[in-house]
DNA sequence: CTGAAAGCGCTTACAG
DNA sequence: CTGAAAGCGCTTACAG
């Protein structure tokens, strides 16, 4: 691999020169610049990325930290954020963290070693603090931890309310809601979401308990009917949880939509390859990846950000698991 | 971020003596180290990785390139590639390439600019000697490119056959082969594999070509019934083609397995949500990606390789779109 | 056992 | 407009 020096000699001027045609940057001759552009081609040189990030302490590489890349709601988010982020030069290093404190710790200590220039978050097991003392951009994707953070998430308590509404239209009367786990924001917003339309509309409900994993979900499901017989609507707070709910149904011969309509959160490709396809509060998943990975971008570019918090639209994919309300 | 400076100031020593005491390298008298050690702790000292880098040309980064993420068969060998290499403290850079040849040339450049220090391929648009003139240490997942290359891959051929003979087994008399890409390796030997047991046994069959995806499955699908509606088995060269061959049976209401049976090839995830539960021919995804990060290793660390071509076996999961042979 | 120096490949004040 | 020099944070011969 040819280095600035090689270019220099080559074009008969010195590096500094050949940095400045590199750069686009101070006075240079037409003259040298023809060059140094000459070597360039016909040494094929490419700049050393390495050297550059010693000196400037950037790197053109962003970080991803997510749970689980298995989990199929990521894969499209961290596509997105790819590839925006090649579109504007730099490269995405995905970490899984498993939600695990130490996991998320070492990660957050190597990239931080690599001059990493800004950080997507989509999991938070650490105090805020040692997010922001990285003393990098940073943007929290589909989770809030800090009011002086550029959050993207979508309407999670809208959509539940939704979804809810919904069911009930179609005229379920004992309605079971399968949450995800306490202070995970999304989950939460979702329960509360469910939880008002329940109240104010005075409608039999239950709420139970669930990991976002479609075990744990069929478990939960199959306690849940075996106590309560009569229930014949499920809000599930995600599709992989609401995948779960359907299989155990269709297990024990429920008739779907007729006996129980199921409806999911989320919107991720699964769920129109179940059959009866999944009814869900679709996000706009690749839609948020991209935001989020601009805004990263914005800020490491130092460009100004028109809001702090963005909430985008949820919509219904209206599908098999429910009934028509018309 | 203190540096080694600051560190060899606390400690009263050169920056020489503290590399040492970082490295493990050289004569360093027990109390030299022991302040050393000291100042480390004391500043929280992290040494550069960038720096490091620098010198020695590499990065402690490995680069694994795939078609696209989203791609259910993906994520998981993503995962496995990313827990390994953090167990040997490298960090992975997934690069979607969509199979498009100027994206992959593009990543190529940036990784190699960026010293990174092995590749995996699980696609290669360009031509051998643009990947072995890098001069890193290669492996080829689910691909073969050239014979200098490690390579991983499960036993297509194998698993094709035992597949369409329990088709024929099973009492399927007219069986469809829904092939993947051609020069494609699995989807060529998979079809293959298909081809020799029908015509070995006789059997009457048809094959057509469709791309990897459910959306493509479904077109191709729907022409074949219309023209063949005997068909009475169908080997799908995916599990994202058989979730579309499924979903079109259904459609036109035929019954699985009594009117037809559907066996897919890969083991994701998605064949046991499906109802009926899909029956497919498993490769072992996480292991496939843990052997090729640990084959990608030991080159990268010199160490010695077994093997040059490894190939793991496939089994059938006998679920429930197929009939049972007893 | 230890430090001063050169070098990895770049960038940017500084002086001319 | 241009080059010599210092510096980014490390590592490793080399000399002592």
């Amino acid at each position: 691999m040819p280095t600035i020096k090689d270019v220099a000699k080559y074009a008969n001027v010195s590096v500094a020169t050949v940095s400045r045609v590199l750069n686009k940057k101070g006075y240079v001759s037409k003259e040298a610049e023809e060059n140094v552009l000459k070597a360039i081609a016909d040494l094929n040189y490419k700049p050393n990325s390495v050297a550059r990030s010693l000196y400037h302490k950037t790197s053109k590489m962003i970080g991803l930290l997510i749970p689980d890349i298995s989990n199929p709601f990521f894969p499209e988010l961290a596509r997105a954020v790819e590839d925006v982020a090649l579109t504007y030069g730099y490269t995405v290093v995905i970490c899984n963290t498993d939600e695990d404190i130490r996991k998320e710790a070492q990660y957050l200590e190597a990239l931080q070693q690599k001059y990493i220039d800004g950080l997507i978050l989509t999991t938070n097991q650490l105090s805020a603090d040692n997010y922001e003392n990285l003393g990098i951009p940073l943007v929290a994707l589909d989770r809030q931890f800090s009011n002086r953070v550029p959050t993207v998430s979508s309407k999670n308590y809208e959509g539940a309310r939704q979804a809810t509404e919904y069911l009930i239209e179609n005229g379920s009367e004992f309605i079971a809601h399968i949450r995800g786990p306490y202070h995970v924001k999304p989950a939460d917003d979702r329960y509360q979401g469910f939880k008002d339309v329940v109240e104010e509309q005075g409608i039999a409900h239950i709420v139970v308990d669930c990991d976002f994993t479609m075990a744990s979900a069929m478990e939960v499901t199959e306690g849940l009917f075996e106590k309560y017989s009569t229930i014949d609507a499920v809000f599930a707070s995600s599709d992989i949880i609401a995948a779960g709910v359907l299989k155990v149904a269709k297990n024990i011969n429920k008739r779907i939509p007729e006996d129980l309509q199921i409806i999911g959160f989320d919107g991720i490709p699964l769920g129109e390859m179940l059959t009866p396809a999944l009814t869900t509060v679709a996000q706009p998943i690749y839609k948020m990846g991209a935001l989020s990975a601009r805004l990263l971008i914005k800020q490491i570019e130092k460009e100004p950000l028109d809001l702090i918090n963005y909430e985008v639209k949820t919509t219904i994919q209206y599908r098999e698991t429910t009934r028509s309300d018309t």
